[in-house]
DNA sequence: ATTCGATCTTGATATAGCTCAAAGATTATT
DNA sequence: AATAATCTTTGAGCTATATCAAGATCGAAT
């Protein structure tokens, strides 16, 4: 039961494996021949997850005409650093990432993930800079969509504009019920209302919610809830033990969904 | 040392005050004669933090036209309550409030304190439902702004458009900045954060930074950190010992700043 | 294929903050 | 002004999770 097979690669384009090396300096930014397989939102697949709901064929083609598709990123490469310049939103077409800000004692904590067909990057619109890094876990692609000129056109599509109002909104929604999860739910609680919401994270992109690859680490999980690496593995464990999940390194299977959401308890998912 | 002089009362127009009674069922909506003194945009105090921010006079009186100018809310007065449908964004004029959710397991948990020139409402946007319910700490007056006509003239105006994204993006990075906090900080770096933020929060709107009063409760505050109401007392009366803080009951008075800011430890501040 | 660094697991112990309890202070209501 | 309700403080003990430690496993790079 290795490797259940349910990659995050939903990239649907062909890109240039030459373009692969050497990727860790600054985004790098290669505009993509347009004609390329499925290389514009019409023909992506998440375009109705993404920026373009509900656009109309013209309209994509003018959002299509302001997004640079650039070449993937590697494990480990950035997409920006906290205190660069924000110039632009990302949405992720494949692979995915994590957001994290470094205390000035050293260690980061992470602020954020990010699977396909989410927008990165928002952290950076109030005062232009941004307040995370965000890092790849595993190898990526994105789009990219300079804000300055997303604002431009949202001012002439009214549904683009409301589009990103809801993507904002969300966002905002998201992080709201992160202060919830992490101001009054247990450990356990924690655990099962992570594993939950990526669950249906996938399920939006067409994956298995039931069985899927976590892209990253314990330590990384325990960050973001604000618990250390050994309750995390632990508690893993333990839902394992109880036979609510299964665990096989990062290749995890939800086997009692109801029972995780008990454990949650509130009327979440 | 009673009662420290800072009210949050900034309101500077003219309430009629037989309109404060019976306040108890939904949002009030009446429509104050727009010619009552400083009942407007142009002569609001707080127009260069809120919404009109940068706006030209004609734009101002746009925004103007589509602002509802409620009767004023009583302690206790919900604004909105979950799970109601999102209409309207709401700006803070004086008073405040607070955001909370109701876990299923009864017990609230705070998500949000607003001040004036704040904007409340934006967990309603990407689904069109309230996710918290909002409620007056004091007595509080707001600007109510329907969020479709906010879209309409959104169109029309590149600033208004522009500042809204940024109100957005500035609650985003507000989450975020306090997933960290619940994340990573002791009791007493969560409470250090909190009086530091409402300081700023307070000079902002050019009331005192170093004494203020605080219109919440301990438990609030709790919720609020993820803390218990016992746990946020002993910290106030031990910051107090150590000299940092001056504590009476809800009027509190920061001392030292600069070793709040050695506690928090971060770079924030 | 082998090695090295990173990641994960498990155990033993410590402790920060929670829970329970009760009294005092403040604010609202009659 | 008196009473009730809510809020705040303080103490004592408990427990969930952190910390420290060490071994096991994985995966990237040679």
């Amino acid at each position: 039961m290795r490797s259940i097979d349910n990659s995050t690669e939903l990239n649907n384009s062909t890109l240039a494996s030459s373009e692969l090396q050497d990727n860790r300096s600054n985004a790098p930014v290669v505009k993509l021949c347009p004609h390329s397989a499925g290389v514009s939102c019409g023909s992506c697949r998440l375009n109705e997850l993404c920026l373009p709901i509900a656009l109309s064929e013209g309209e994509m083609q003018q959002l299509d005409d302001i997004v640079e598709r650039n070449r993937p990123y590697k494990k480990a490469d950035h997409l920006y650093r906290q205190h660069d310049e924000f110039r632009s939103i990302f949405a992720v077409r494949s692979g995915s990432f994590k957001t994290y800000v470094l205390s000035s004692s050293g260690s980061g904590r992470v602020t954020g993930f990010y699977l396909p067909g989410e927008i990165i990057g928002m952290d950076g619109i109030a005062d232009r800079t941004h307040a995370n890094s965000a890092v790849a876990l595993e190898h990526a692609s994105i789009c990219e969509i300079p804000f300055s000129q997303l604002e431009s056109l949202s001012l002439k599509l009214p549904s683009l504009q409301h589009n990103f109002f809801s993507i904002l909104g969300a966002e905002i929604t998201k992080d709201q019920k992160i202060h919830t999860i992490l101001s009054s739910y247990s450990a356990e609680q924690r655990i099962a209302s992570f594993l939950l919401g990526v669950s249906s994270r996938y399920a939006r992109v067409g994956l298995s919610p039931t069985r899927f690859h976590l892209p990253m680490t314990r330590g990384d999980i325990g960050e973001y809830l604000g618990l250390t690496v050994e309750t995390v593995s632990r508690l893993f464990t333990a839902l394992q033990k109880k036979g609510l999940i299964s665990v096989d390194n990062r290749e995890i299977a939800l086997l009692e969904k109801d029972e995780l959401r008990a454990i949650v308890g509130a009327d979440e998912f």
